[in-house]
DNA sequence: CTCGTTTTTTGAAACGATTCAATGCTCTGG
DNA sequence: CCAGAGCATTGAATCGTTTCAAAAAACGAG
């Protein structure tokens, strides 16, 4: 259907070697050859037939990144900084979304198998290390984003959850409240885990402070919803003065329900801390008291870390672990 | 590096051509042979080569989603139903995100012409549309999403973007309000030229009514912000007492720049519609007045649409069209 | 047991690029 | 004028699949 190399060749009047020469070491052609060949490919409207190309040569200039909520602003952010790491690079970033889905994940590692991408940038939502590691021994590298590798077998770039989760309790505590409710879910996802551990740490170390669970089936607007209508239902006595939700798409939920039901005020009722501070945590109904992450760094950083991975394989598996702050606003 | 074909055929005792067979016409073969293939794939965790399929079957089942502001949820949302759609016609989506860049775009499409991709779903940032057409007749079909083609070349599912505009406004007229401003830009994007125009066609069927532009270079909470601050500096006798913005990410900027300055109130002082009715408008200070577009069905539609192109080249370009609709909550 | 038919399997030829040893040039110094 | 060095160019081999004509095997009917 569209020109090959060949025609190239025979258009020019030298030989497909000649073509390849001019796309890929043009120092080796003589300046004239060189002319007379990309007229040739404007003339044609040739493009490179990348399967061929990566047949051939083995590796594509691709990188995956998987995620499991392309619509949490975290991520895109996240996309965004590995995106223009990437094309400093000379690589193409693609995104895949599994939307919180295992299968959707396993889908996606494989199709990026069969295209053989250059490397795989996974904030992981199942158990996908021991597929990674087979992965790795092929040839395809990965990198943990916001996520920390279980036994050291892969780089990673995350923040510190724990010390986040901390600081956001810590910061409830000091403001007089004692009963916290964590909202979050399913326990099972490390960031969750983590957010919650360090929640916990800030507690028990504050005399007569506790802290109730909530959990959510995943970390959205509308779970997080679905759980603030529970607790403006809850018994005054038993209702939490404070919330710290695992993401701020939770945290938005809770305040919407809160608002909503016109009965509690925030942050005087109940005050509300979320976590990645996105964007619109500022516009909230009422601005968002969050922690931050350097969403677009770590992207940048995944990438490059991969990039290395990817030309020197021999490489140790780095950690690198990204301090998160607390940004005061008007929930808590 | 990974097992290939052959040495399945070797590991099962057959010949590649069997082997290939039962990857791709199952039923040609006996049942004893596909299940000692099928062992020995799993014994030697083969995965296809992807390139060398492509490159002899010509084709590949990857289809790329353009956009270029993959941070807007509404374009999420898009992808979400292009997605869901895709995995039940086989496809996988990749996504693109050019971030406003002309050059990003192109840079897209050169990789998606490399990679053969099976169709192209594209929300088109510059002018790209000479562009698609060449692809088309390399055998890339593309569907314009968001936008519809300038001259019928291609399939589009849109918005009936002026319908919107003008309800918007016809909203705020009907609300009182006389001087209308509607913040967008950059001129050029058709979506935004067409809400203005929407809006145009509202004020000037309503006596006495205006209508100020308030430029921006980008539809983002950032822009519209900025103009937000502009606004509130504005002697009181020019201000507008209403606003119309691009799009949802502008009408949060708005809102946030207004409530921080503390001297005008939405929507007393300065009535808000935004557009595309987004997770977040609920959850705003001032919960938003929108208009909304189906977002996840247009991506569904947009990619049966391509799908068909696909395999069908010679139908012609379909133009499908949603009507918006008005939400109205708190901001006017 | 043979012949014809149907089903299963084979193996070589593509696909379009890259690579690299071999060849063809053009100079330069002696 | 020639040998030798240094560039520029060539063209065949290769990557891992799919495809398809042809061979082989299996089966049934006579």
């Amino acid at each position: 259907m569209s020109a090959s190399i060949k025609d190239v060749a025979a258009q020019a009047g030298v030989s497909v070697g000649t073509v390849s020469n001019v796309l890929n070491h043009p120092a080796r052609v003589s300046p004239s050859t060189v002319k007379r060949v990309q007229r040739a490919i404007g003339a044609l409207g040739f493009v490179r037939n990348d399967a061929a190309r990566q047949l051939r040569a083995g590796a594509s200039r691709t990188i995956a990144l998987i995620v499991f909520d392309a619509a949490n602003p975290f991520f895109t952010d996240l996309a965004r900084g590995a995106e223009d790491a990437a094309s400093a690079e000379g690589y193409s970033v693609v995104l895949a979304n599994t939307s919180e889905s295992d299968e959707r994940e396993r889908g996606y590692l494989y199709l990026f198998e069969e295209q053989r991408v250059r490397g795989i940038l996974i904030s992981p939502y199942g158990d996908v290390e021991d597929r990674l590691a087979a992965l790795k021994g092929f040839g395809i590298p990965s990198v943990l984003v916001d996520r920390v590798s279980e036994n050291e077998r892969f780089s990673s770039v995350s923040v510190d959850d724990i010390a986040g989760g901390f600081i956001a309790v810590e910061h409830l505590l000091g403001l007089g409240r004692r009963k916290i409710g964590f909202v979050g879910g399913p326990a099972g996802i490390p960031q969750v885990r983590d957010r919650r551990q360090g929640a916990e740490k800030a507690v028990s170390a504050a005399p007569g402070a506790t802290l109730d669970i909530f959990g959510t089936s995943a970390t959205t607007v509308l779970e997080g919803r679905r759980v603030g209508e529970i607790i403006v239902r809850m018994a005054p006595a038993e209702r939490p003065d404070a919330l710290f939700a695992a993401n701020d798409l939770v945290a938005l939920g809770l305040l919407q329900a809160l608002v909503v039901s016109g009965q509690l005020t925030v942050p005087h009722d109940i005050a509300i801390v979320g976590y990645d501070d996105i964007d619109f945590a500022t516009s909230a109904i009422v601005p968002l008291t969050s922690i931050r992450q350097p969403s677009a760094l770590m992207g940048t950083t995944a990438l490059k870390l991969l990039s290395n991975e990817a030309s020197h394989p021999e490489l140790k598996p780095q950690r690198i672990v990204f301090q998160p702050e607390l940004v005061v606003r008007a929930s808590a």
